[in-house]
DNA sequence: AAGGTGACCGGCC
DNA sequence: TGGCCGGCCACCT
């Protein structure tokens, strides 16, 4: 009954299963959701995500490790504070070791019938 | 219905 | 890694 005909559901749904003290890419989901070149269509899920505590935006940065989403949260440094709580070392907006914590998705989009 | 937008990515220098 | 450019695709007005 999931509203999985949304683009934004398909995000939400990877977002959701991203594991403690992990973090993901932009790429990784939208390739995640079949869609490699909709990254940018996953950001805007993202910006949906505002008031969905089941999405844990915090822990999608981009391809680089940068807090891109951080500029949009409710706090300026909120996002890093919560990877930081996570143990995940953040300087410069910047996720340290990148690879350490980087978590890929598998491909989910047919895994909701679990 | 059409146009603009965007928390991006990959390639090139 | 960093800066610039084009492509991409669903959502919003």
């Amino acid at each position: 009954m999931a509203d999985e005909h949304n683009f934004f559901e398909r995000v939400y749904i990877v977002v959701r299963q991203i594991p403690y003290g992990s973090v993901t890419t932009y790429g990784a989901i939208a390739k995640a959701l079949g869609a490699a070149r909709s990254a940018r269509m996953v950001g805007w899920a993202m910006n949906a995500s505002h008031g969905l505590d089941d999405v844990p935006a915090h822990r999608v940065v981009n391809r680089k490790g940068l807090l891109s989403g951080k500029h949009h949260f409710d706090g300026t440094h909120l996002m890093q504070q919560l990877l930081e709580s996570e143990g995940i070392e953040i300087v410069d907006n910047q996720i340290v070791n990148l690879e350490a914590h980087l978590w890929i998705p598998k491909l989910d989009f047919e895994e909701e019938g679990e």
